[in-house]
DNA sequence: TTATAAATTTAGTCTTATCTAAATAGCATG
DNA sequence: CATGCTATTTAGATAAGACTAAATTTATAA
């Protein structure tokens, strides 16, 4: 079992290397852990010990395959909190992050895999990051902002950005909840709005301003 | 802020005083920490220094109006995620306590406060142990068996002892769930099965091996 | 290719919470 | 009220995770 501290280095080595692609350095780490380089080395080679990552003096570490499958499931049990503190909870969305970084860390399979069925298996937390699944596998939907959607493609929403609720009331009065599914239709070029299409051939329109909110997931 | 060893220092000292009603020793506390008479020792004086307990050497410790305060605010963490993970991620009542023993620490009071109203405010756990509302009030209604509530004293069931899905569908069955009413018109003396009114004027049978199993609060 | 800057590691220290062993206080009993 | 037993405290050590300062390696640039 891993200690509070490792967890924490471990998540953030995989999520460095996530944007990166690339061995991570002490410094980045030690930037990204609000900590110094020297603490850094010292926690490094101890998850080199337990063969949670690769290290070479000088040269940054790279996750082993158990290292990342624990990171993943560091993830999972972030995220899944996320939908359960915004979904059952009502937290707002920039609300949510402090609160999981605390509930990621308590150790029960359990718990965790009952979190999922009761929130319904989602897929996305609140921010539009894919949850990984009970195997610590991550499907890598891409997530575009609706700004960005080609047009007449399928795609389902996945998160809002903006957790204001009246920006959520606006939501669903139009009918672009989470989950739902749209195409664009047509876009003004000028400024940047767009008609939608939801279920049912209902068709909504939308300001530029709306869609930079949306996240969609384009689909086949 | 309190460290999670303090915390469940504090947590034990305050269930030990409320069983004995007298100062806590060093061995006692030793015993329900699992630990050693001079780490206890340690943290005591640490706990003293921080008010949150009064302590003369030798003499055993009392908490403060401070440290009550703080341990009534970990029992109500405790009890409000076992009645989550009992009612909402079906856990059986014997599982809930170790998770619940981590979840108590997740410092954030909207959380907490948020899933109480969640859960509808709720008054019991599922040992039928009292909830401290969110001022750390605790309201010791008096909880006791169904086989020891007199006769014709309306009392509300508060929690079962069994959590067998066996057992619990059988109370569904009855109308014996949590949260209803009830009185015992009449009880056999040679072998403890009891006849209950339930609301509406409903009467049921049950065994004295049902009744020893339900948790009551007399209601004035 | 050598000098210098930047990154990283090492060495030694600190705090928290624990431990063991030794010292001391309190209590019960003859 | 002295003696011994038990409870408690003190002293000194340890492990985890952090820090500072100094040493060393790698990278950069003239």
């Amino acid at each position: 079992m891993l200690s509070l501290a490792e967890e924490n280095y471990l998540k953030a080595i995989y999520h460095i290397q996530f944007k990166t692609k690339r061995s991570v350095s002490t410094n980045q780490l030690a930037e990204a852990m609000q900590t110094k380089p020297a603490s850094v080395t010292d926690m490094i080679k101890k998850l080199a010990d337990k063969t949670l990552l690769d290290y070479q003096k000088y040269q940054g570490v790279n996750l082993t395959a158990g290292g990342k499958q624990h990171a993943l499931m560091i993830v999972r049990r972030h995220r899944l909190w996320e939908v359960f503190l915004s979904q059952k909870l009502n937290f707002a969305w920039d609300e949510v992050h402090e609160v999981a970084e605390e509930l990621e860390h308590i150790q029960s399979e359990k718990l965790i895999n009952r979190l999922d069925e009761f929130l319904g298996f989602p897929e996305f937390d609140p921010h539009g990051d894919p949850i990984p699944d009970a195997n610590g596998q991550l499907v890598v939907k891409p997530k575009v902002l609706l700004t960005d959607l080609p047009l007449h493609n399928q795609a389902k929403i996945i998160a809002v950005k903006n957790s204001d609720p009246a920006f959520l009331k606006y939501m669903e009065r139009l009918g672009t909840l989470i989950g739902n599914k749209l195409k664009v239709t047509e876009r003004m070029e000028f400024d940047g709005s767009m008609q939608l299409e939801l279920a049912g051939d209902k068709t909504v329109f939308v300001s530029r301003e709306v869609a930079e909110n949306i996240f969609v997931s384009p689909e086949a």
